[in-house]
DNA sequence: ATGATGTTTCAGAATATTCCGAAATCAGGA
DNA sequence: TCCTGATTTCGGAATATTCTGAAACATCAT
């Protein structure tokens, strides 16, 4: 596939971004080229358009599939599988929030739990070190379970939502300080 | 200092999780130590517990400061630099949040902006493929926007919030669906 | 100024990640 | 079955990141 200026830009610039989500360079790129195309890929032909090895594209699909970011596609006349990107990003958001809540913090939150019941046993731990462990644990889990209270929401009732969190910040803040920010910073 | 075997699982699985948060191992393991520890410790303390060099706690620090995770204190009578970990785990959230935007999000924004001022002087891309970077821009200044409604909502007011939110989910669902799943997403 | 103590910088070693290309595997048609 | 073309796997090369130890730097008391 051609790419414009453009397109390459926004592609590259996208590559950057995804490494630092966890997803790496390739896979990136790849979401970002089937994201513009606005059509279905087959794989030789993004490897081609991004420069990448054929097996790259395969390994980074299977990943890209396993965020559940792209979806595969046939075309009549045509063996090969293509690819299309998820194009609705309320979705492909929540999808990679719910990947990384799964991935990351169900874990995390596994091995918080087992700390806890470890420390029964622990005696050379304190108290307070215990409590604070609990504070972690707990704190996970109730922004846990607030995920799961608005994962589920479409972006209208996001956006209702989000008006009320306007007001209720309005709540007990009437004098309206306009974000001051006289503070040094960092010195 | 002394680890407790409890103490230590909670450094270490929490070193392998900030990797994940774009932390790296050590700054992630120095935030635990400084976090189960309850009190301020010194460099050559953190290093010497968590078996690291010296030079690395120092860059560490220094990066854990930039994130706003850690501040720096001293005790009469010591001329070292002790460093204590922000144990309110909201405010060492939102700092996270709030430095992970200004750094990922708002660059991507400006790129995503300069792609669309670029694409009218890009003949060579499609309508529709503009359309889409805008989509994506005009999401990520959508969720951009939300995060500074509510970056600043204390615990408490998040709570009200979230708890409105399990409403809003049931305003127009009231028959409760079990998760159908239905969509074909872009079939 | 000098020495003692504490901190930071930096070049290169150690480690981890990403990527390529060859070979193996798989699927469908003759 | 065998052939053809698409896809995946995998060892190791290329690259990027992290960590160390030594040296430079800063600060304070004398």
């Amino acid at each position: 596939m051609e790419l414009s200026p453009v397109m390459e830009s926004f592609i590259l610039h996208w590559g950057e971004m995804g490494s630092r989500w966890g997803l790496n360079r390739t896979v990136a790129q790849i979401y970002a080229l089937l994201y513009v195309a606005g059509r279905p890929l087959p794989a030789d032909e993004i490897a081609d358009t991004l420069k990448v090895a054929r097996s790259n594209v395969s390994t980074s699909i299977r990943e890209l599939q396993s965020w559940g970011l792209i979806a595969r596609t046939h075309e009549i006349g045509d063996r090969r599988d293509h690819f299309a990107a998820e194009t609705d990003l309320w979705a492909a958001a929540a999808r990679v929030a719910d990947a990384r809540k799964r991935r990351e913090i169900d874990p995390t939150l596994a091995a918080l739990a087992r700390c806890l019941s470890d420390a029964r046993t622990d005696d050379a731990i304190g108290k307070d070190a215990v409590a604070r462990i609990r504070a972690m644990h707990d704190f996970l889990e109730t922004a846990s379970g607030w995920y799961d209270e608005i994962r589920d929401l479409p972006q209208t009732k996001l956006e209702t939502l989000m008006k009320m969190g306007a007001k209720v910040a309005r709540l007990e803040a009437p004098a309206k300080k306009p974000k001051k920010k006289k503070g040094k910073g960092k010195g």
